[in-house]
DNA sequence: CGTCGGTCGTAC
DNA sequence: GACGTACGACCGACGT
């Protein structure tokens, strides 16, 4: 997912450009703050948009420097700074801090070099950096991961596209460029005569300013070759003092980072220091409606103190519950340790789980609250309501999660905690110490922080309803997410039968053939070697096998030798094919069948995963702990481990699946006729496409078949020619062809995929059918590839999200017509529903749940759910 | 010894 | 540069 984010800012710059810019206000008693002003200003609105992960703000120390003694001229002949200005500098420091950004000022190093050196610490850790300067020679650190944001216009982001229009030069030849131009305002001299255009020219021409300098004889206005013959020493040394030094020592930088992590303003001394200065306008901001007071916290001395608050939640129809649970011990459940409750804004309760409040304790204090409809409130409630489940709870109600609407309002943001969202929404941070843990898992320890947290959450979740419903996403919250958010819990709670003993046995096998196949391997191969590693094996292959080399890895940029790679080398040797083995082996093993009867509970003998429902961009959920989304199914191998997901004595396995479901959206939202007809004569939509597409190219029609149904799913992932053409092993131009063939067949297809890269291009953001939103930062960057993957997310996320919002209905439909049968859900897979019921009801039960996803939204194609009924998953 | 990025592979 | 959405195992580099 998207990467983090590092702001750098060039903190001199930054004022004194705000200077300049902003009026002369000054203070009651006459201090000048205007270009604190704007200052302040820049600064709020780029933590407000990028909403960074790291923030610093570098300025000059005072003294001289190595530029300073490279060349005693350096920034001589600046004019004195204005004093006005002058008097406003010492408050930037302060105001940065409170603004919650690191300051670095390091004695005898510019802010430049500080900056080039935290721009390459972030990109190397794969950050996206930020560096906000008017600074022409920051210009030479931009690169894929680095732009330059000037001052003057916020919204602008110079990458090396923006360099390249800005100076026409690339930004790896901006010292070189500054060397020949110089730069007036550091007083560096260049070559006199030599401006912007021609620089370029001969940095075009040439290259840098020693290759220049090495053929001025070749240049043919005689009139610069002198200059530069005569100032050459000028030219190199103004080259050198534009270079950027990128090895500073910045002691804030150690740690990877940490001391540059931005966790947003510190509210009240930010307030203060505002006011201080008189920048009401923005202390007024950091305080939006300050609350009447934090709320009153008390720890419940026993079970009549629960008992009370929760017969004033029944009252107020609405408890927030904030849980901690401590580390699972084995393989039971994590044990719950606190919660804290609120009935109101005004008051939050901690109970302390214990000796004196156990859970048999408050599950009587509960039950009568929940039972009497009391909806729950709070941030990531999943795992309290599956808490209440296990103590033989029945459903409750759920009416706001303010995890799950924070992140339908930004389905990609990383921070999700309760502290990031009541920053983000009430505007509000809670102080360090009143703030609660990130995580409900693991260390948390009881504290009064959940009660607080708890009382918050009230008005968090007024605050969400009003952001949700001027989204228009109000529906997707209440009427789909908001009802599975128990739906999933209950799931989570029930669990599937795993054939555990099974599994052991496949475990045995596969150890023995891994051993087998290692054993063949480093036979073949002359030396053993560690298989696992691609690495090793690489050099195996390439080295001393000698095999040809087909694909470079994207980061490291060695000889890759993923599957694809080693089927294409199966052909010259047989190490490649034992490799491919000893991988779906070893891969089936240490993935699948050891992990998983571990994880089996002792209680129920089931195995439980976690659904998040708050996750996945385009709004499908995700499974981990462990991930059951992902069993294999496609080799026979993989389909062992499926087979030991069977039904619980005396029960069956009920598998509902839709059939084509994205196709059929595909059809649905584009209002191809063809595609629609394919759908509604109930015709195979592969063989469909493969007469329409390929009816031209002489193919069979199973290669036809094949290849048309690896164009239609290309279509969903937006691939390109390339990689179609790699996949179906076809030259790219055939490939082309292909596509092109599929367009002009389904050419409202083609329409649509426009229109919502158009959607996505005007309004940055693509939603679906139900109104469910995707944000899509990146569709207007000017770098293509960035670019490229934006609009093929845009494209996607409609087609995927529809097809989430579709199966989420269709299971809160199925989990309601299954109450009065012996009916229960276990799992989604994202078109698939698996459901454990009574042999002597599946046959009934399956057209249940046929008929019920079948019916979930009236689309311009029927919706086809097929059902299978076995005694496992493997059917 | 733990963390994290990179690579690979499983699902839909 | 090139296929969308996830999760997770393993290796190896790096920092403690």
């Amino acid at each position: 997912m998207a990467e983090a984010t590092l702001l750098l800012v060039d903190g001199n710059n930054l004022l004194f450009r705000s200077f300049f810019a902003m009026p002369r206000l000054t203070r009651s008693d006459g201090l000048p703050n205007g270009a604190l002003h704007g200052y302040v200003a820049t600064l709020r609105k780029i933590l407000r948009e990028e909403a960074p992960e790291y923030a610093a703000v570098a300025f000059d120390a005072p003294g001289p420097t190595f530029r300073h003694e490279a060349y005693p001229e350096y920034k001589a002949n600046r004019p004195e700074m204005p004093p006005e200005l002058a008097q406003q500098v010492p408050f930037t420091r302060d105001l940065s801090r409170v603004l919650g950004v690191t300051v670095v000022e390091i004695a005898g190093v510019e802010a430049d070099d500080v900056i080039g050196t935290l721009a390459r610490a972030g990109s190397g850790r794969g950050y996206r950096v930020l560096v906000v300067s008017g600074d022409k020679d920051l210009l030479q650190l931009v690169d894929d991961r680095i732009s330059v944001v000037p001052p003057a216009d916020t919204a602008q982001r110079l990458d090396r596209a923006g360099v390249e229009a800005k100076l026409s030069v690339p930004p790896e030849r901006v010292p070189d460029y500054l060397g020949l131009v110089g730069d007036s305002v550091d007083n560096i001299p260049g070559v006199p005569g030599i401006g912007p255009k021609t620089a370029a020219t001969l940095i075009a021409s040439f290259g840098g300013v020693e290759e220049i300098l090495a053929h001025t004889g070749e240049i043919s206005r005689k009139r610069t070759a002198t200059l530069l013959d005569e100032h050459a020493a000028s030219a190199r040394l103004s080259r050198e003092l534009a270079l950027l030094r990128l090895d500073v020592d910045v002691p804030e930088a150690g740690e990877r980072l940490q001391g540059l992590r931005y966790e947003g303003p510190q509210l009240e001394h930010a307030r203060k220091l505002l006011e201080e200065l008189e920048l009401r306008t923005h202390a007024r901001d950091l305080s939006p409606a300050p609350p009447a007071r934090l709320p009153d916290v008390r720890t419940a001395a026993g079970p009549e103190d629960v008992v009370r608050l929760l017969d004033r939640a029944r009252d107020a129809g609405r408890l927030s519950v904030h849980a901690t649970f401590g580390p699972a011990r084995g393989r039971d459940p994590a044990p719950l340790t606190a919660l804290g409750l609120a009935s109101t804004a005004g008051e939050g309760v901690l109970v302390v789980v214990g000796e004196r409040l156990g859970e048999r304790d408050l599950v009587e204090a509960f039950r009568p609250a929940l039972a009497d409809g009391v909806a729950l409130v709070g941030h990531e409630v999943q795992p309290f309501v599956r808490w209440w489940l296990e103590q033989g709870g029945s459903l409750p109600g759920v009416a706001h999660d303010s995890q799950v609407a924070a992140w339908l309002l930004n389905t990609t943001r990383r921070a999700q905690g309760f502290g990031d969202v009541l920053r983000d929404y009430v505007g509000l941070s809670l102080p360090e110490a009143e703030a609660p843990p990130a995580s409900l898992f693991g260390t948390a320890a009881p504290d009064r922080r959940i009660a607080i947290a708890a009382a918050w959450q009230h008005r968090l979740a007024e605050k969400l309803d009003d952001v949700l419903e001027a989204e228009k996403l109000t529906g997707v919250f209440r009427d789909i997410e908001m009802p599975l958010l128990p739906v999933l819990a209950r799931i989570e709670t029930r669990g599937i039968c795993l054939d555990s003993e099974t599994l052991r046995g496949l475990s045995k096998d596969l150890q023995t053939r891994l051993e087998e196949l290692t054993a063949r391997i480093h036979e073949l191969a002359g030396t053993p070697f560690d298989i696992q590693s691609p690495k090793q094996l690489g050099e195996i292959l390439f080295d001393k096998l000698q095999l040809p080399q087909t694909a470079k890895t994207q980061k490291t940029k060695r000889a890759s030798t993923r599957a694809g790679v080693l089927e294409e080398l199966a052909g010259y040797h047989e190490v490649p094919r034992l490799v491919l083995e000893y991988r779906e082996v070893a891969k089936l093993k240490s993935t699948y069948v050891d992990p998983l009867p571990e994880l089996v509970a002792p209680g129920t003998g089931r195995l439980h995963t976690r659904l998040h429902q708050a996750v996945a961009a385009t709004g499908r959920l995700s499974s981990t702990d462990p991930n059951l989304q992902n069993i294999p199914v496609r080799s026979d191998l993989g389909r062992q481990v499926r087979k030991a997901f069977v039904a619980a004595p005396g029960k069956r396995l009920l598998s509902a699946d839709y059939s084509q479901i994205e196709l059929r959206i595909l059809a649905h939202l584009s209002r191809d006729p063809v595609l629609i007809e394919a759908f509604r004569s109930g015709e195979d939509i592969h063989a469909r496409t493969a007469n329409e597409v390929f009816g031209d190219f002489g193919l069979s029609p199973g290669e036809a078949r094949r290849r048309a149904k690896i164009v239609n799913f290309s279509v969903i992932y937006g691939k390109t020619a390339f990689t179609l053409a790699k996949e179906i092993g076809v030259s790219t131009g055939e490939a082309k062809a292909f596509i092109d063939a599929y367009f002009d067949r389904y050419a409202r297809v083609r329409d649509l995929i426009e229109s919502i890269r158009e959607e996505a291009r005007t309004t940055g953001r693509v939603t679906t059918l139900f109104g469910r939103q995707r944000h899509i930062p990146e569709i207007r960057t000017t770098q293509r590839a960035r670019r490229e993957a934006a609009e093929r997310m845009a494209v996607n996320a409609p087609i995927q999200g529809t097809a989430a919002d579709l199966i989420k209905i269709a299971m809160l439909g199925v989990d309601r017509a299954l109450l009065p049968t012996s009916g229960v859900v276990l799992l989604q897979v994202h078109d698939e529903l698996l459901i454990e019921v009574d042999p002597s009801e599946a046959d009934a039960v399956g057209e249940l749940v046929r008929r019920e996803m079948e019916s979930v939204a009236e689309l311009r194609v029927p919706l086809v759910a097929d059902v299978t009924i076995a005694d496992s998953w493997e059917h």
